[in-house]
DNA sequence: CCACATTGGGTAGTGGCACTATCTATGTTA
DNA sequence: TAACATAGATAGTGCCACTACCCAATGTGG
C-alpha cells in the first residue's frame, strides 16, 4: 500500500507518517521508485502501536524510538527487555560510578531482603528511590513493612503478567507482545488502583 | 522570609515562583507593601509538592493546579478526592450523554462483578477502557480472568494505601496525604512491577 | 538620608517538542 | 496528456514551561 492508504487505514495524517519515518520510529517503505514507496501491514500495526505507546501512554517520541529499538535488540534476552523500558537505556555495560542516588540503599535493602535477582543499573531502582526520598521529604514516610507489602503485591502482579505471554509464540513476537503488556497495560494498572481506591474508601466509610 | 529565601531554600529560581504564584499553584504571600510579601512555611511545602508533582510525576503545570485544588475542594470527602485525581474533572454533576466510551461495556461488567462501588463518572473508567481496545487492536487481548486477578491485586493495593492514612488526622491533612501517597506513589509502583517483572523473568528462565 | 540592591508585578522572549504545511521533482492513472 | 499522488526536504506553527527583562516602589547599610 502507498502512504495515503496508510494513512486512511490508521487515521494518522501523511505528514504525521513522513516525520515518524524521518525519526525512525517507523521503518521505510520497499523503494519502487524515487518517489514511490511501498509499506504493508506491518508497517500499520508499527504504526498503530507508535500512536499507543504517544497518544494512550503519553511517551515522547524520543523514548518510543529508544524502547522499540530496545524490544528489537535483545528480542532474544525477554528478561533483559523488561528492565530496560522505563529509562530505555542500553545499561552501559561499564557504568560510570554507581551515580550517589538518593535513597539507593534503602531500595537495595529492600531488593536484598525480597531476594530479587535484578540488574544494579536498573532505571526503576532509581526512579523508586527518589520517589521514597521525595515523599519522605514532604513528610509522607512509607515504612519498610509497608513497602514490602507493596513488593509482594507487584511480585503477583509480574507473575500474572508473565503468564500471560505465548511460550510457543517466537522471541521477537514474545518481547514485542511483553512489552506492549507491560507499558501500555501500566494506565490500566493505575485505572484499576483509583477505582478500587473509590470502592475501599466507600466500603470503610460506610 | 522573602521570594529570595523561598527561592534558596526550595532550590526553585525566583522567575520559576513568580511564574507559580501567576498560574495559582501557589497561594500569594501575605503583602506587606506595594513590593514586598511574606511567604511561610506552608509555602516552602507547597512549593516542594508542585515540583514532585511535575518533575517527579511529570504532570503537567495545569493538571497540578487541577488536582491541588480538588484536593482543597472536597477535603471533607476523602474517597471523592481519590476518584477524581487522574482526570481532575469535577465530575459535573449532570454529565452530557454517557458519552460512547470505547470499552465501557467491559469496564462495567468487571466492576459490576467485582461488586464495586465506583461513581459512574470516574475517570478511571474510560482510562482502562481505552487501554483494554487498545490493547485489543494490536491483538493482545487481556482475558477476562487475567483483568479479574490485576484487580484483585488493585484492592489490595487500594487497602494498603488506606491503611497508611492516619486516621486523627484533619480532614485536609488527610486528603492531602491521600493525594501524595496515590499519585506521587505512582511511579513508584509501577517501577516496583518491573523490577518484579525482571527478577519473576530471571527465576522462571533460570 | 541616600545610594543601592531587592522586590512585586507585568510583559516579552526562549527552547523544546510534536507536529503541519509547502515545495519540487518525479510517478501514476484516467 | 492532464490531473493527481508521492518521496524527500525545509520551514513554519502552536503549545508549554519556563526565563529574562523592565519598572516603580521599597528596604537598608553607611
Amino acid at each position: 500500500m502507498r502512504i495515503s492508504e496508510l494513512s486512511r487505514r490508521s487515521g494518522v495524517p501523511t505528514a504525521t507518517i513522513k516525520y515518524y519515518l524521518r525519526e525512525g520510529l517507523l521503518p521505510p517503505g520497499r523503494a519502487i521508485a524515487a518517489t514511490q514507496a511501498e509499506y504493508d501491514e506491518t508497517h500499520l500495526r508499527r504504526l498503530r502501536l507508535v500512536r499507543a505507546l504517544i497518544g494512550l501512554r503519553g511517551l515522547s517520541v524520543s523514548a518510543t524510538k529508544e524502547i522499540l529499538g530496545a524490544a528489537a535488540a535483545h528480542a532474544g534476552e525477554r528478561h533483559q527487555v523488561l528492565g530496560l523500558v522505563v529509562g530505555a537505556r542500553p545499561a552501559d555495560e561499564d557504568a560510570p560510578p554507581p551515580a550517589p542516588a538518593p535513597g539507593a540503599a534503602e531500595v537495595d535493602a529492600l531488593i536484598d531482603g525480597l531476594g530479587w535477582e535484578v540488574s544494579a543499573h536498573a532505571p526503576a531502582r532509581a526512579v523508586l528511590g527518589e520517589t521514597l526520598e521525595t515523599l519522605r521529604s514532604l513528610g509522607e514516610e512509607v515504612s519498610a513493612d509497608a513497602l514490602r507489602g507493596y513488593a509482594a503485591l507487584a511480585e503477583r502482579t509480574a507473575a500474572l503478567d508473565l503468564d500471560q505471554l505465548d511460550p510457543d509464540a517466537d522471541p521477537l513476537d514474545q518481547a514485542e507482545s511483553a512489552l506492549l503488556r507491560t507499558i501500555l497495560f501500566e494506565p490500566a494498572l493505575l485505572a484499576l488502583r483509583r477505582l478500587a481506591q473509590e470502592n475501599e474508601s466507600a466500603r470503610r466509610n460506610t
